[in-house]
This record gives C-alpha cells, sequence and structure tokens, in this order.
DNA sequence: CGGGGAGCAT
DNA sequence: ATGCTCC
C-alpha cells in the first residue's frame, strides 16, 4: 500500500539519537537544536479522582472504581492499604475490608472532566493529543522556542525532577528541555486550579520518552528526560510489554522469536523482524526499543464516533438482545444529539461466549443510517430508536443464526461517518452554505459540550460553529495560524526530513485539498 | 477482563 | 468494510 522509502529509517536513527534535526524553525540560535519538546500530562487514578471531586466526602477514604467486578482504578488511600488497579473486587475487599466502592460503569463524568482538561491544554498550546481519557500529549516546541528568545538561560532552572539526577544545572544544550519542565508545571498548576486534579508530567524529545518518564515519579510530580539518559531510561524497564505501542499480542510474537528483554530487541536482527512483522511494524517496534519514536503529536478534534456498549455474564434471547439493545441505543441518541453531528453508519458488535477463545474476539456488522432516521437522531426525536433497533436486529441476524443456541457476553452500538449536519455528502463546501446555529442563538437549556466552542479562540470574523465542524487538521493548521499571526500555511515540502508516515500523507493530500477553503477562514 | 476510542492491515 | 492491535 504505502511503502515507505527505504534506508529513511537509518537517516531517523542518526537523526534522533545524534540530534542533528535540521527541519523545523530555522530562525532560532545558531547553536540550538531543533528538536521537539514533548510534554506527557497523566492525570492521578482519574476515575478516583473525578469521584472525590464529587464527593469530597471520599477523600479521606479507601475508594474503588469498580466496572463489573473488576477495580479499575482507586485512589491513594486505597494504595496504601495493598489495593491496586485491576484488581478483582473480592481480593480487593479482601485486602482492604473498609475500601469504599463506586460503580464506574456509566463514564459520562469521566468523559466530561476529560475533554475539559484537553480544552484548558489547548487554550495554552493546539497541539494536544489524547491517549485515552486521562492522558495528553503536547508538542511545545514552538512554545520553548518563543519564550527562549525572552528568556537568559542563566536566569532558567528545571521544575521538579530530572531522570536520575538530584539537581541540574541548565546549559545551552539542555536549555529547551528546562523550560519545557517550566510549561509543564505550568499546565499542571492550570489543571489544578482550574479542575481540581492533579497529574504527573513527562518532558523529553519524543512521545514514547515523555510517556516512559512521566511514570517515574508518582503521583503528582513530573520528571525531565535528557536525552543521553535514554539508554538508562529504556533499559530499566522490566519487560518488553511495559515499552508503549507493544501489547500483548506483539509481546507473544516477540517471545516466540526469544526476544523478552528490551534490549534483545535492540540489538535482534531487522531483517529477521521484518520477516515476522513486516517493514514498518519491525522499524517501529525495534526503534521503539530504542527510545526512538518520530511520530507526530496529532490533536484529534472531536471524536469521530460515539459508541456504547454493556458486557454481562449471559445473554441467550432475541427479547434480551432486544431490551439490552434498546437502552444502548436510547443512550447513545442523547449523546449523539447533544453533539449535533449527524451519523451516517451504524455498526453492531458482539461477543460471542466460545469455550477457546472466551475473553476478547468481537464481531461487528455495519449499514448506512437511511437519511430519515440520520435527520431523527440529530433532531433529538425517539422515533429514531425503534428504527435502529429495526436495523440493529437485521445486523444481528447477519452474524448469529438465531434458530441455534447463543451466548452472548458483550453488546456495542457505533455511531460512525459523523458530519456536520445537512445531508449532501462530505463536501468541504457544504460548511458554508448550511446553516448553523450561532453563539447566541443557543437556549441556555443546551447542553455545552466539548464541541460547543467556548474553547476555540477563533476571531471574530469566524463563525465558531462553522469552525468547531471542520475537520481536525483543518482545525489545527488555522488555530496554529491564528496563534502566530503570521499567514504562513504549512505545506508538507520534499525538504522535510520526517518520515513520510502514512498519516502524514493523507493529511498532507487532505490539506491542498481545504486550501481553498481555509482562505475564508483567514483575516482580509 | 471494563468501557471506550483510534490507527493500521487486509 | 472488517478485524486486529493499541492505549
Amino acid at each position: 500500500m504505502d511503502t515507505d522509502e527505504e534506508g529513511d529509517n537509518d537517516w531517523d536513527r542518526s537523526l534522533e539519537s545524534d540530534m542533528l534535526e535540521t527541519e523545523g524553525s530555522s530562525t532560532d540560535r545558531v547553536t540550538s537544536i531543533s528538536q521537539r519538546v514533548i510534554l506527557h500530562i497523566d492525570l492521578d487514578c482519574f476515575y478516583a479522582q473525578v469521584e472525590m471531586i464529587r464527593n469530597p466526602a471520599l477523600r479521606n477514604k479507601p475508594l474503588g472504581i469498580q466496572q463489573k467486578y473488576l477495580i479499575v482504578t482507586c485512589n491513594y488511600v486505597a494504595r496504601e492499604h495493598g489495593v491496586n488497579k485491576l484488581m478483582s473486587v473480592t481480593d480487593a475487599v479482601e485486602k482492604c475490608p473498609q475500601l469504599v466502592l463506586v460503580k464506574g460503569e456509566d463514564l459520562t463524568h469521566y468523559r466530561e472532566m476529560s475533554y475539559k482538561v484537553t480544552e484548558l491544554l489547548m487554550s495554552y498550546c493546539p497541539l494536544v493529543e489524547r491517549l485515552g481519557f486521562d492522558e495528553n500529549f503536547m508538542d511545545v516546541t514552538e512554545m520553548v522556542e518563543r519564550r527562549l528568545k525572552e528568556t537568559c538561560i542563566s536566569d532558567l532552572s528545571f521544575n521538579g525532577h530530572v531522570y536520575k539526577h538530584e539537581s541540574m544545572a541548565v546549559d545551552e544544550e539542555n536549555a529547551r528541555l528546562a523550560v519545557g519542565s517550566v510549561i509543564a508545571a505550568e499546565m499542571r498548576q492550570a489543571i489544578f486550579s482550574t479542575l481540581g486534579l492533579t497529574g504527573c508530567a513527562g518532558i523529553a524529545n519524543n512521545k514514547l520518552l515523555a510517556k516512559l518518564v512521566a511514570g517515574t515519579f508518582k503521583p503528582n510530580q513530573q520528571t525531565t528526560l535528557l536525552p543521553y539518559s535514554t539508554a538508562e531510561l529504556m533499559s530499566s524497564l522490566t519487560g518488553l510489554i511495559k515499552v508503549p505501542g507493544i501489547g500483548y499480542k506483539t509481546r507473544e510474537k516477540l517471545k516466540a522469536l526469544g526476544l523478552v528483554s528490551v534490549r534483545d530487541l535492540q540489538l535482534y536482527s531487522l531483517a529477521d523482524l521484518v520477516r515476522e512483522f513486516g517493514e514498518v511494524t519491525a522499524k517501529r517496534i525495534q526503534n521503539l526499543a530504542c527510545g526512538i519514536d518520530d511520530s507526530p503529536v496529532t490533536p484529534a478534534g472531536p471524536p469521530q464516533s460515539l459508541s456504547d456498549e454493556d458486557s454481562f455474564k449471559k445473554i441467550s434471547t432475541l427479547e434480551e438482545v432486544q431490551k439490552k439493545t434498546e437502552e444502548l441505543l436510547t443512550s447513545l441518541t442523547e449523546r449523539m444529539h447533544k453533539d449535533g453531528r449527524r451519523p451516517h453508519t451504524f455498526r453492531l458488535t458482539i461477543r460471542q461466549y466460545t469455550v477457546t477463545n472466551r475473553w476478547f474476539s468481537r464481531e461487528s456488522r455495519q449499514c448506512p443510517i437511511p437519511n430519515h432516521t440520520g435527520l431523527k437522531i440529530t433532531c433529538g426525536s425517539s422515533e429514531a430508536v425503534p428504527q435502529l433497533l429495526g436495523l440493529s436486529m437485521k445486523l444481528f441476524h447477519k452474524m448469529l443464526d438465531t434458530r441455534e443456541p447463543f451466548h452472548l457476553t458483550l453488546l456495542n452500538v457505533c455511531f460512525s461517518n459523523l458530519q456536520a449536519k445537512s445531508s449532501s455528502k462530505s463536501s468541504i463546501a457544504s460548511f458554508f452554505t448550511q446553516k448553523c446555529p450561532t453563539t447566541t442563538q443557543m437556549t441556555s437549556q443546551q447542553q455545552v459540550s466539548m464541541y460547543d466552542f467556548p474553547y476555540f479562540n477563533v476571531p471574530a470574523n469566524v463563525d465558531p460553529y462553522v469552525f468547531s465542524q471542520l475537520p481536525a487538521d483543518v482545525q489545527r493548521e488555522l488555530l496554529t495560524e491564528w496563534r502566530q499571526q503570521k499567514p504562513v500555511l504549512k505545506i508538507p515540502s520534499k525538504h522535510s526530513h520526517k518520515t513520510s508516515s502514512t498519516r502524514d500523507k493523507k493529511s498532507a493530500a487532505k490539506g491542498s485539498q481545504c486550501n481553498n477553503i481555509l482562505k475564508y477562514f483567514k483575516p482580509n
């Protein structure tokens, strides 16, 4: 499909490890090396913190958040009593009989708080990437560069820990990370003072290292990784599964090759690795083992899909399926209505109990949402639910012969292919022809959710709603531009030394498509 | 063994 | 378009 040019991997590796990158901002001092400064911000026991805010009486008590039979997370009081993440409720209560349990299966509050955090961070710097509900990456390179110009190096110091150092003087070499550590502290302070949440931060030259180093001092602390400590950080990992990007399946495959430790993977033959994983993945995971990661911080914008699911011991009759599905559809349709966008695709996913593949293995079927039904969803009409239920049952029959006995353990419903109102195709021009509610037209009764704009600081001549409906990468482009107040539209050039990943190429294509449109958002 | 959401391979 | 893999 998308074959990377040979040899650019070697380029990347020397680039990362020798710090000779020349692309990017060309305006800095000659001695300064243009490396990225990446923050990873990781909220402490996120669900537990949200519940302690909702009910402050829980603050001093051992608290566990329960989903089904699991403690998915717990506060630090509970941890002192030996309770841990992903412990069974039985084990946890055994360890700590006074443990207070709060059900955390409804994610609404967590989702809302999660987006508030992302939103807050975006108000400082648009390059924010979410990872799950409780982690955010930021690329603060430009912010660092700007501050460095106004700051004397002798006035700088690191905020928080520096990995494997008691203290560290700031010099020309590490000044950018030092500024990053100051920014990280400001972000954590902002999150705490406006939302009441604590968290950790990691500061490093790429996402992988920022995430890894963030976990070295917990909770509510931050750590900076200097480039020359990279090898030490990587070899401190106790197994390959600890490398973000290497999950269960990959670990098992590597184990079959005799690779268990990070060092094993670093030293293994790339050619052999390619045979097992293919070119792209082989290079990626071996680079990860070396602490090398050139993946960009990619703002996600509003979610591309909304889904709702429930799991259970057993469902084995059509009636039960209908009832559960209807419940899921009802809440999902409400969420969809608040979002304001219109879904064009519907997907039903199930998990069947089988003796062998008992844990995972989901199966799904999807179909277009009929025009009238889509409209009813966005309008919040309750008629949409029975219509969707009809679709669901059709899809269900495609997956399962319901004349045979069945045993489901999970149902999931999902709206995707979300488009900004109007039934016309995804034509970007439709952003300008459609009628949009403006801020003043919104009734106070309408929930102001994440995507409702107050967090986008758009110029006065731009309709914030229209802006909020633009594709995420276009939003990013514009935000970056407005912040810099300097009309430079970034178009990926051949001279860029970054590898052209699939994603880069996609967004490049999209970006150039949008160029004509973007000019409508610019002053003049 | 929870409840999402995203990217990639096929 | 669907499954796999990741967090």
